[in-house]
Formats: C-alpha cells, structure tokens, sequence
DNA sequence: GTCTATAGTGCGATAGAC
DNA sequence: GTCTATCGCACTATAGAC
C-alpha cells in the first residue's frame, strides 16, 4: 500500500460535487473540498486548474472520443452520419452509472453563472473539434460549421432530455429521437 | 446646438472599437477610450456596464426583435418556420452599413477570451428566449429546445459566412442559404 | 481607509515506489 | 539513484466587511 490513499482527483471530484450541491458553489472554499477528500488545498490545485474545473474535468476526454468518432467513421458517410456517430460516441460516457451524478452536476451547474460559463466554453470547444474533424474529411467549411454546430445541439438537447429522463432509459436512445426530431423539423 | 455633442454612447462604440483594434482588448483603458470620445470616464460607465458591454449593447435588442418576430409568426406556423422568421429579422440589425462595423467588431471578439465568453452568454441567451417563444406558441417542450438550438446555429454560421462574404452579399441571402444546407444536411 | 477570507502560485522538502 | 504525489509554507491578488 502506498503512502497516500489512491485517486486523489477522484475524491476530490466526489467531494466537490457533495459540497457544491449541499452549500452550493461560492459557500464552498477549496480547502474544505481537500479537507473531506483528505488532502491539502495545495493538492487540489495540481488536479485542477481552478475551483470550476473539478465539474469539468473529463470533458476533454469527452471531447476526444466524439472526435475520434468522427474520424473513424466510413470515408463515404454524409457529414450528418458522421457528426451523428460522434454525439452516439458520447452514449459510452454517460452510462447508467454516470447518471445519477450528472444530474446533480447538472443542478449545480444551473445555479451557478460562474460554472455556466465554463460549460459554455466546453461546448463551444466541442463544436470546434467537430468542426476541424469534417475539414479533415474533406467537408465543405460552410457544411462543416453547420453540421458541428447542428451536432453539438443535439447533444445538448439529449443530454437535458435524459437526465429528465425515467431511470431506465439509455443516453443513446434519446439521442436518436432528438435526430428523428430534427429531421422531422427540418423536413 | 446642444451643450455637448449629441451621441456620446455612439461615439463611445466608435472609439473602443477602434482603440481595440488597434492595440487590442487588454492594452486599451476605459480613460483612453473616454478621451477620444471626447467625454471622461465617468461618462462611459454611465453607458456601459462594463469595458467589455460596451461592444454588446444593442444585442439584447437583437434578440427582442427575433422574439417579436417569432410571436408575429401565423399561428399554423410549423415550428421551424416560426424560428425562421426570427433568423430572418436579425437581417434589420445587419445592413451593409454594419457589416464593415461587424467584422471589425468579429475580429476583436475572436481575439479576446474574456469577449468570446461574452459572446457565447449572448447566445445562450438568444436561444433560451426563442425556447420561450416557441413554448409560448404551444410547441412541444422537446421540439422547441431543439428548434431553438437549431436556430440559433443557423444565425451564428450565417453571421460568419456574411462578414467574411463579399460586400453585395445582404445577411438575409446567406440565411436562406445556410438554412437550405441545413435541409439538405439533415435530409 | 484597514482587516479578513479566499483563490491561486512557486518552490523546496519528504516518503515511498521503481 | 530517479520519479511521483504529496505537504507545508510563503506569497500575490482581490473582494467584501467594517
């Protein structure tokens, strides 16, 4: 056994959300967070760039494998087929397990501006790989931007949708309703 | 003839937005800005909130006028065409006129983290607003999320596609346009 | 204006794993 | 010996209370 518990991050990030959804976010300092996970403050700060990045960390892997998604799709799918394998890739993510966890960061999130903001830039990042992923497939820029920006409303949408969702129901199930939603929309 | 010169806050734009071309964002203060408008500090912030609000006022107005546009829309209306008519009525705000303004103004948010994140607040905004427009109409709580997301990426890629578009190219060409992609994407 | 709480940084020291 | 995760402390900056 080592010196120190393992997954530091982890329980940080645990920790974190416990706080933040008990006292909200600006009643809960740093070092109260280390202090449940058992660490110093100054052990936060080497996880996590900052206060707000606790919730977010990981949405960068997120953002990884919907790009990866992406790139990995058949050389002759229509921009529509890839972007839509990329938001189904996000299926592996929020998992049944994930779910009751995104639902109180979702909660946490909602009532704080500060951490709106920062989940706003996260889908805006989102959208820009998606984007840089059809210009590697040889999209047209204009389609390209559409179909990213497109995508990433459809994960949004989903995600809100599922995690108003009954237990039962898997992410990639909505997902694809909101993309009959949308044809039928635009039809 | 009046004691001072009339359209301080348009003088005010005029001049943060060429002090922020000029040395960028950061390197630009609220006193220099003031001085070449000809008015003190205290002036500006009895226009603007903030340094950076003063290259936003006027967007709120934005989206009033799409919400208005949205309401105006004939009660058999599909959804989408509702929307549309809201994206349509952003092309008052954007003229030729404005377009030389608009890049300049592109150009120094795409440079500025601190204005990009504005930006995107903005936005987040202008879609919760056609959200409750199109649920005031009755639609279906789903649809309407969805159709507002969708909006919304469809003014944000027209508004690129027009300030990087030649002069002759009117905003409400390019809408149409990004909208007809969006058919043809989603079909 | 001072005082205090908090966010966030820099750096050297330490206990173990390898 | 090196490498890694942590501690501990001193530090700056800022916002709010008083």
């Amino acid at each position: 056994m080592g010196r120190w518990e393992p997954d530091a991050a982890g329980r940080l990030r645990e920790a974190a959300m416990a706080l933040y959804a008990e006292r909200g976010y600006d009643g809960t300092t740093v070092a109260e967070i280390a202090d449940r996970a058992g660490v110093t403050a100054r052990t936060f700060f080497r996880h996590f760039a900052d206060k707000r990045e606790v919730l977010f960390a990981g949405s960068e892997l997120l953002g990884q494998d919907m790009a990866a998604a992406l790139a990995a799709a058949p050389a002759d799918a229509s921009p529509m087929e890839a972007v839509t394998a990329a938001v189904l890739a996000s299926a592996e993510f929020f998992d049944d397990l994930r779910r009751d966890y995104s639902r109180r960061r979702a909660a946490v999130i909602a009532s704080t501006p500060e951490l709106r903001e920062r989940e706003l830039i996260k889908m805006a990042s989102m959208t820009t790989s998606l984007t840089d992923g059809l210009l590697a497939r040889g999209v047209d820029p204009d389609v390209a931007a559409l179909a990213a920006e497109t995508g990433v409303a459809v994960f949004r949408v989903s995600f809100e949708r599922w995690i108003a969702a009954p237990d039962d129901v898997p992410i990639a199930d909505v997902i694809r309703s909101t993309l009959k939603t949308l044809s039928a929309l635009t039809a």
